[in-house]
DNA sequence: GTGGTCTAGACCACG
DNA sequence: GTGGTCTAGACCACA
């Protein structure tokens, strides 16, 4: 379920929290749906148990999660409606203003970038 | 000419390096042409010298810059040839490819992203 | 008669056990009353058990609670004389003593703090 | 400046993030102000390293505190203004509710528990 | 079984 | 100098 990248800049415990904020915000992950224990995630990705469990205790602090004692953490209950389409579009917003700062920084036409996207999201 | 955001996530020094590897790349910055002195972009964008100074110096162990004597920065000779399109869009890719993975995590429509992106490409 | 919040920081049975504490030492739980059974307490808070019965039987080693065979849990016979006040004072000193620390780092004056306490317990 | 105590119940990096809201919610640390380095507070404290810093990161989510890359941790802009007496009264509320129930299961008169109180903050 | 906390120590990134 | 990340491993608390 979770996409996880040892080698990118990016921290490990940041990419799941991530993952976890866009997961939920799709519906993906419903509301009181159970997640992977922490050790099943530590052992199936081959990290630290920690840095596992640092992401998800961000994300209970951000509401993200609940924790129910004993049992593990579940998706908490005001993010489980899932968002609208704005809602979700607006957690894109910085990647796309990154690109289209760095497509003017390339000049290239903003055609061809389209292009190239509609390709990779039609896959 | 440069754009630097000190809170971003990004380190500074790496935000000044990569916007000349695209600004070079698309002949915004022609070669030979010179570049700021490290103590006046430090100035500019209240910054540590240092840290100015350590991206000009990636950037010319890149080939992308080279140090005259006495005065100072300006842009290489293998660099200043403007590279294909094709070229600059491969700068781009890493970008692309990690929108679209988050554009699937987030469920959205693909012609939803692909206008967003155009409205801010065309501004 | 128990007052249980599943996901205050506070564990359960530590929840359970303190509140027993002073009931009993209040008077409020007489000598050779009976609790209700563990089962009761865990269906009508909705709650694990075995949560129930840790409390209970920590109660039981402090000697608050008694076991009768085939009958369940009493109130013990020597925590049952009603403590006197200053004792029952002492129980409350940790928290006192935490409240006053916050207040001194929030800088509010006493008296502030001392109405706003005098109408909570007014109420 | 910070008061640990190591065999609290509460983890240390909590008493450290919770003294940091009060602290700075009353102004005691202003806007701006530099706080003791990671490193300083462990030694100070005999805690790990991590330990400082994970509650400063906490802190930092919460918009607390900031960042200044390379130069340590300075109390935030927006948490710097000192709030008022009723919001800070406000933080007390949970502690004072605790109190409140306690009093009343242990049946002690409220001027009683008062008094003690003023005798405490008086000090 | 679950998650939480802490440590010691290594290594990195930034300025 | 600053903070950040991760690991390995220990131990605890809870259900």
């Amino acid at each position: 379920m979770l996409n996880i990248q040892p080698s990118a800049p990016e921290p490990i415990y940041r990419q799941i929290l991530e993952q976890l904020r866009r997961l939920i915000a799709a519906g993906q992950l419903a509301e009181g749906e159970p997640l992977p224990s922490v050790r099943e995630v530590a052992v199936m990705h081959a990290v630290n148990p920690m840095t596992v469990s640092r992401a998800y205790g961000l994300a209970e602090a951000e509401g993200l999660l609940k924790r129910l004692r004993g049992k593990g953490m579940v998706v908490a209950a005001q993010s489980g409606r899932t968002r609208s389409q704005s809602e979700r579009l607006a957690l894109l917003e910085p990647l796309l203003l990154a690109l289209s700062r760095q497509v003017q920084e390339l000049e290239l036409p903003a055609d061809l970038v389209l292009r190239r996207l509609g390709k990779l999201l039609g896959e």
